[in-house]
DNA sequence: GCCGTTTTCGGCCCGACTGTTTTCAGTCG
């Protein structure tokens, strides 16, 4: 059993004990399932090599929960957990993703009505029968309506941060196998798409059948729908759909292009084929019978006379015109960023230290890093009021003495208040190296009170980046109420940089405000939003993100050296 | 159930918001 699915069930438990009412037992469960998250390393690999101790080393575990966690990896099952269920007996998995709905809800609703599953909720929501529980009234069943249409819509779509290590995870298995010669992951995975409805791999391989052979075997395959010789579909535990299909070396290229998409790119591709009097399927480019390309995505485009257009540039709007007149651009690169300008650490919400945390980014490669954390208003996370910054500056200082090879910026992610002031003093704004201002709270302000806020916010002279500019959760949380083209507007007249947050469930600003801002002139940062070291690796989806936004390197500033991006920062002096 | 430069027992992040209430419970971050 894996980290993640060990994380899931004492999730469950945790919220199972809520329900009963238990005592501060959820939140042991809570801490125990982040932290096993946050491992990097399987814990069944770690009681392999350091036993029990091994798994109370970790913060948040202690004897009950490591010998949980130990009948888990053992047997796969856990009878505490499944007892526990036997009570109230719910999908909790999806009736939690619900906005609003938490373990007390959904225990009165199973109690009361008998509801397991989301749509026992909506039909029940539907007929009135949930106004009359007590402590629901009309505007908590109006809520729970609403809350199921969000999940409905965003249901069967993965988030680019699920999918893509899974994935690459599969193309790894897929490379080992005897024969492949070549694997490449395709279609919205390998434009970077924010979401993403099922994977598909291109194999070449000499044994085609072996390669079938241990896909529709793999442990997390749940249902197959399909096997073949060059085709097969099978549907992970989590419900997503993985296609692998065999193809030929000599359509390797051919491949690639037609199975990476987006099916718009592809049919403006094939029109311009035709029109030059060709012929482009997914095993070549043709005249007559005569084969042009096919080996190399490259000289499929060049047979069409087109320059090779990035994947994340695929969506035909507007890259296939840039490409005939010469007019792409040079899109950054996954390894041109020298910093990240937004992490935390556990000074307030994050799990590491600063020095873990700049360690970490110079592995990495990276030249500096800023420590962001929350300040005061944001009080669930213990955020730094005025005299704590002191502290954790001084502290700063300290370690940029000590450590080479990378430079840590003193940051803060300012809350805005409700009236787009801030909640540290310009004085000491003034101090810090990089401050990030971001909105925390009053999320359902209107549209045009939410954009005036943020404006005054940018308007400060020492907020050097609005962080996550429109607050949305993928699939989670819709952004905020946001005139996102004056906030563009209000960033190129305050200096103010707009940043694109690389944490998977942000990817904010997402792809196409990114590119209005880039039209606009606007300057950007890519930051990770790291509340752990393994989080700063997200840079990658932040560049994704940028790159789909049609962003330059010159367009983002922490492609430059630290005194050059300091320099241009708007109160740089 | 976890944890200890205040404690091996007795604490456990806490304020805002919402919708239900008439003083509070549940959820969220």
């Amino acid at each position: 059993m894996n980290n993640a699915e060990i994380a899931r069930i004492m999730r469950e438990i945790a919220i199972l004990l809520d329900m009963e009412e238990v005592q501060f037992k959820p939140r042991a469960y809570e801490k125990a399932a982040y932290a096993i998250e946050a491992l990097d390393q399987p814990v069944a690999e770690m009681y392999r090599q350091g036993g029990m101790k091994a798994i109370e080393s970790i913060p948040g575990v202690g004897k009950n929960i490591a010998e949980k966690i130990l009948t888990l990896i053992e047997t796969g099952r856990l009878p505490y957990y499944e007892d526990l269920k036997q009570k109230t007996p719910v999908d909790l998995a999806n009736l939690t993703a619900i906005e609003g709905l938490g373990p007390k809800m959904i225990k009165a609703l199973y109690d009361h009505l008998g509801i397991k599953t989301v749509e026992e909720l909506e039909k029940a929501a539907q007929e009135g029968k949930i106004r009359h529980l007590p402590h629901f009234g009309e505007k908590s069943e109006q809520k729970i309506l609403k809350g199921i249409a969000f999940l409905k819509k965003s249901s069967g779509r993965f988030p680019l941060g699920v999918a893509l290590p899974l994935v690459l995870e599969i193309e790894g298995r897929l490379q080992k196998i005897k024969g492949v010669k070549q694997v490449a992951v395709a279609g919205s995975i390998r434009r970077r798409k924010e979401t993403i409805g099922d994977a598909d791999i291109l194999v070449v391989s000499s044994q085609p059948d072996l390669v079938m052979d241990v896909l529709v075997k793999m442990p997390e395959v749940v249902l197959i729908h399909g096997k073949g010789h060059t085709k097969s579909s099978v549907k992970l535990n989590n419900g997503m759909d993985v296609d692998v299909r065999v193809v030929e070396e000599q359509s390797f290229g051919a491949a690639l292009n037609y199975f990476t998409g987006s099916k718009d790119h592809d049919i403006a591709l094939r029109r311009i084929a035709q029109e030059k009097n060709l012929k482009l399927n997914e095993y070549g480019v043709y005249r007559g019978e005569k084969v042009l390309a096919g080996v190399t995505e490259a000289e499929v485009y060049e047979a069409l006379g087109l320059p090779y257009i990035p994947p994340e540039l695929r969506e035909n709007s507007g890259e296939i015109e840039a490409a005939i007149a010469g007019k792409l651009p040079d899109l950054i690169d996954y390894d041109d960023l020298k910093g990240d300008l937004q992490t935390q650490t556990n000074w307030t919400d994050g799990s590491n230290s600063i020095e873990e945390m700049a360690q970490e980014a110079k592995r990495l490669g990276l030249e500096y890093i800023a420590i962001t954390d929350h300040t005061k208003s944001l009080a669930m996370t213990g955020g730094s009021d005025e005299k704590k910054l002191q502290q954790q500056m001084a502290v700063i200082d300290e370690l940029n003495k000590k450590l080479r090879g990378i430079t840590i910026l003193k940051g803060a992610e300012v809350n805005i208040n409700k009236d787009g002031t801030l909640d540290i003093a310009d004085d000491t704004l003034a101090k810090l190296d990089v401050v990030g201002v971001a909105v925390h709270s009053h999320f359902s302000l209107s549209r045009e009170d939410m954009t005036r806020r943020v404006i005054r916010a940018m308007e400060n002279p020492h907020a050097d980046i609005l962080f996550h500019p429109t607050g949305r959760l993928i699939q989670k949380r819709e952004p905020y109420d946001i005139d996102i083209d004056e906030v563009i507007k209000a960033a190129k007249r305050t200096g103010t940089v707009l940043e694109i947050d690389g944490y998977p469930d942000r990817l904010d600003l997402k792809d196409e405000h990114v590119r209005k801002a880039v039209e606009a002139g606007v300057k950007l940062v890519i930051d990770t939003d790291a509340h752990n070291v393994n989080h700063l690796s997200f840079l990658h989806y932040g560049i994704a993100t940028a790159r789909r936004g049609w962003a330059k390197k010159s367009d983002i500033l922490n492609t430059k050296s630290l005194k050059e991006f300091i320099k241009s920062l708007k109160d740089a002096r």
